[in-house]
RNA sequence: GCGGACGUGGCGGAAUGGUAGACGCAACGGACUUAAAAUCCGUUGGGAGUAAUCCCGUCCGGGUUCGAGUCCCGGCGUCCGCACCA
């Protein structure tokens, strides 16, 4: 009922190998990417995280880690602006394009002021992964044994002022709405659900004994979800940077030492996976919240996080493997207090393996018999009930695992940041008048760092405010914010005024299906998810979910060949001999042997990658579009390879070979009234192939459309095959109609050759304006049907029975076959089952 | 460590609890051809049998069911995500 067209969005990112928009792509641009959009659709799209693939000769460098990026960041921008122009592309048609020109950042810069008063955007120290070669902070996953991927140096941990999108905030809204996004794959749910990490628990605040504290403090608060083991703690241990730790460590160069140590590995990943439990012990005593004269010692653990919780813990070691490991170590011992359901509490002990599971509460004062649920509410009801300086010593927290989004970046190649600097009057919003800031064109890169903090001139203004000397923000967006609401501008690109035209925006939003790679499951789609909502509360838009329907593709993967001396080889640069295990391989030129090694992702690094436009110009483009589709379902990955080239080759001329048969047959023009078997047959075989294809291709499946097609085509071929001098006029205008659904059936995967076909069978109109086929339902029914017959869930004949035949008639009938005499011989069946056009099952 | 997905011929893969292997690739045999390519016809999970037909078969072991690739329990293996998250 909903009139609006459906509408995809395609990712123009750099992930060229993906199976719908395909790509890659030996000397094959961004540029030439977009430019085949733009002749194929007359619109494109490009993104601005696609720049860095905009064709330069050290990226591969780069990406390999021995060329400094500073090196290829200015390239990159020239080669990029040079490429448009080759093209034959204006920058007018760049501002079209892309979504990183000054008419985007301006609304984008807007929202962010507009986000700025909403409270959304928060500037704040955070801890940062810092590349000292490069002078700029590294996400996670660009930290390599703890160096940075490009510059290989030690990564240093720095505090740093930055800006962020308060997604926190938004925590439990973006993990329960996950409930109502029913058309996303199951396997991204859980990966945002988890990424969101929600946790129930207690925030205690346990008190320290003021004498043995580095600065008389009296308190350490701690939070846990698992408030029911109070009483098997046995510790307490707080971050390395957490205030109390640095407080000892002031006072004790030996912790200082030990908080050293521990920071250094802090950032490592493969560190942290074998890092041994370590721990200080640092003197201070806390204070068991359910007795007075029960003192812990307070530890500083490399293996706490600043992050998560309080930065603090009560260590439970029965059932807790990290406090177990960390107890054996120090020899603190352990009490259970959760007894498995199958032990006996008299002998349940714990030596190496901490126990999580379920039980009653033991050794555990006035918890003793409580199930786990039952002590944990005990222990909050108690604590919350108990005030220390008008505070509840206890508070139920909710806490998640997701931070705030970091959106600063020290980078040329960005959306500035829309505020400025001022002594007086601290950070004060660029006005709406003075929008967008824009990049300055003439910027160096002979320096490590941001090329807008060196720019001798940009980053000074007068302030808005007092007219003040004032200094801009140099830092620049994550290009992550430009990609979480392009689809929302695109409702209404040419709205100079606004970010979006609200009734537009709401009227298209939100996106029908979204189709991207699964590398996007958490971080693309969880921002766009929050910064709709953003949007939302801004006033931008009424939605809060922007994708319907997510689909995730798959790749296309290629098998990667090397030189003996390691070399990556392309694979049109190969000649393959042999088969199965004994393929070998060497090299077209020179006849040297190559290794043939795994079937990888097409990437430019390894060279497994096929030239587009080899194959257009061997086999056209229809035929790639045909294998990519034919062979495995779009979400997974699809093996590239020569051989299932070939046969999607051989289907096309046969295709064509059809259409040329079926031009020929002349017939009548005029629907005949009756149609003898062997009409009725073709008709049956194209309808069904209607109905199968409409089905699947509506549900993505794209290989058992191909699967369709293929039977179909055979039926024809075999139809027409049969035809000894002249088909008789029902069989003619069958045929013709046949030919005209086939045609339409295939012309969503290969464009080109349908309108070939199409012309070729007399239409004077292009296929693309055709509407869909009708099914004729009365063609899908036959008239009698033929059931399998198992004998004991065997099978063992066929009935034909017809179609409305009831229940005891096919049961009669299935009695009365010899096998099913045979079987029973002579005796009675002790039951028949008769599934309705499905299945006989007599039981002997 | 935690969470998830998957495991079917030589290969990619089909199969709302109802005829396992659709469709394609590869292979083999045949027709056409001087020959090759292309095309067309046929065979192709394993085993027994002249044949009709029968037996075995969806990673392994159990279970539920008239009937299990599919559902349940327990293993093994592969892949993916998260990861010292209290």
């Amino acid at each position: 009922d909903d009139p609006r067209p459906k509408y995809y969005v395609l990712e123009m990112f750099p992930y060229p190998s993906g199976r719908i928009h395909m790509g890659h792509v030996r000397n094959y641009t961004m540029g030439d990417v977009v430019a085949r959009f733009k002749r194929a659709m007359g619109h494109a799209v490009l993104h601005p995280m696609g720049w860095d693939a905009f064709g330069l000769p050290a990226e591969n460098a780069a990406v390999d880690r021995k060329v400094h990026p500073r090196t290829w960041t200015y390239e990159n921008i020239a080669s990029m602006k040079k490429q448009l122009q080759s093209m034959g592309l204006s920058l007018d048609w760049a501002r079209e394009i892309a979504t990183c020109d000054p008419a985007y950042y301006k609304h984008q810069q807007k929202m962010f002021l507009d986000f700025l008063k909403a409270g959304l955007v928060e500037r704040k120290q955070s801890k940062v992964n810092w590349d000292p070669v490069d002078h700029t902070v590294l996400a996670n996953e660009q930290v390599i044994d703890g160096r940075g991927w490009r510059s290989g140096a030690e990564v240093e941990q720095r505090e740093l002022t930055q800006w962020f999108f308060k997604i926190s905030d938004y925590s439990e809204e973006l993990l329960t709405a996950l409930d109502t996004l029913d058309r996303w794959p199951d396997k991204v749910r859980l990966m945002q659900k988890n990424w969101i990490g929600r946790s129930e628990g207690l925030l205690v605040r346990f008190m320290l004994d003021p004498a043995t504290t580095p600065n008389s403090e009296t308190e350490l608060e701690i939070f846990t979800t698992r408030p029911d083991t109070l009483f098997g703690a046995k510790f307490m241990a707080v971050a390395p940077d957490h205030p109390l730790a640095q407080a000892a460590a002031a006072k004790n160069p030996k912790l200082a030492a030990f908080i050293d140590e521990a920071k250094k590995i802090g950032t490592a990943q493969e560190a942290i996976d074998t890092a041994e439990k370590m721990g200080f012990d640092t003197g201070i005593k806390a204070v068991h919240p359910f007795d007075p004269n029960w003192k812990l010692p307070v530890y500083v653990a490399n293996f706490i996080l600043m992050e998560y919780g309080t930065g603090a813990i009560f260590g439970c070691p029965a059932h807790d493997q990290r406090d177990l490991d960390f107890v054996n170590k120090y020899g603190l011992g352990n009490t259970p207090v959760v007894c498995p359901p199958t032990q006996d509490p008299a002998t349940f002990v714990i030596t190496n393996v901490a126990y999580d599971g379920d039980g009653r509460m033991i050794n555990s004062r006035f918890l003793d018999g409580m199930t786990i649920d039952e002590a944990k509410e005990e222990v909050a009801k108690r604590l919350e009930r108990e005030t220390r300086g008008n505070r509840p010593v206890a508070q139920r927290q909710v806490n998640y695992r997701l931070r705030d989004w970091g959106i600063s970046r020290q980078r040329y190649w960005g959306c500035p940041i829309p505020v400025i600097h001022c002594e007086h009057c601290g950070t004060v919003p660029v006005p709406a008048k003075d929008l967008p800031v824009t990049l300055p064109d003439d910027v160096t890169f002979d320096r490590p760092g941001n090329p807008l903090d060196h720019h001798p001139t940009w980053k000074n203004v007068t302030c808005p405010h007092c007219s003040g000397p004032a200094r801009r923000e140099t830092d620049t967006m994550d290009t992550f914010v430009d990609s979480s609401w392009y689809f929302i501008r695109f409702t209404d690109p040419w709205n100079e005024t606004a970010p979006t035209t609200p009734a537009v925006a709401n009227r298209w939003m939100p996106v029908d299906q979204y189709i991207g790679g699964i590398e996007h499951a958490i971080l693309h789609l969880l921002y766009s998810r929050f910064f709709t909502r953003a949007m939302h509360k801004t006033g931008h838009i009424d939605i809060d979910e922007p994708f319907a329907g997510l689909f995730t593709q798959g790749m296309v993967v290629h098998e990667t060949y090397r030189t003996k001396s390691g070399e990556w080889v392309v694979p049109a640069d190969v000649t393959i001999e042999g088969m199965g295990d004994a393929r070998t391989a060497r090299l077209t030129a020179t006849g040297e042997p190559i290794e043939i090694g795994a079937i990888e992702k097409m990437s430019k690094s390894k060279k497994n990658t096929v030239d587009p436009d080899d194959i257009i110009a061997a086999y056209g483009a229809d035929t790639a579009r045909w294998f990519m589709l034919s062979d495995s379902p779009p979400d997974r990955d699809v093996i590239w390879t020569e051989e299932g080239v070939q046969g999607a080759w051989r289907f096309v001329q046969r295709l064509w070979r059809l259409a040329g048969e079926i031009a020929g047959v002349s017939g009548p023009v005029t629907r005949p009234t009756t149609f003898g078997p062997e009409a009725l047959k073709v008709r049956k075989a194209a309808h069904r192939a209607l109905a199968n294809v409409s089905d699947d291709i509506g549900r993505l499946r794209f290989n058992r459309c191909v699967a369709h097609i293929y039977e179909f085509a055979n039926a024809l071929s075999d139809a027409i095959g049969e035809i000894e001098t002249a088909p008789t006029p029902d069989m003619a205008w069958s045929l013709r109609e046949a030919g005209d659904i086939l045609v339409r059936l295939f012309h969503p995967m290969m464009p080109h050759l349908a309108e070939e076909c199409w012309a070729a069978l007399g239409h004077q109109t292009l296929v693309a304006t055709e509407a869909w086929p009708q099914v004729e339902a009365d063609l899908l029914v036959e008239n009698t049907i033929t059931l399998p017959v198992q004998i004991n869930g065997r099978k063992r004949a066929d009935v034909t029975v017809p179609r409305d035949a009831g229940k005891s008639e096919v049961e009669a009938a299935v009695l009365a076959l010899d096998a099913v005499q045979k079987a029973l011989e002579g005796k009675s069946p002790k039951k028949v089952i008769v599934v309705p056009q499905r299945i006989v099952n007599v039981v002997a």
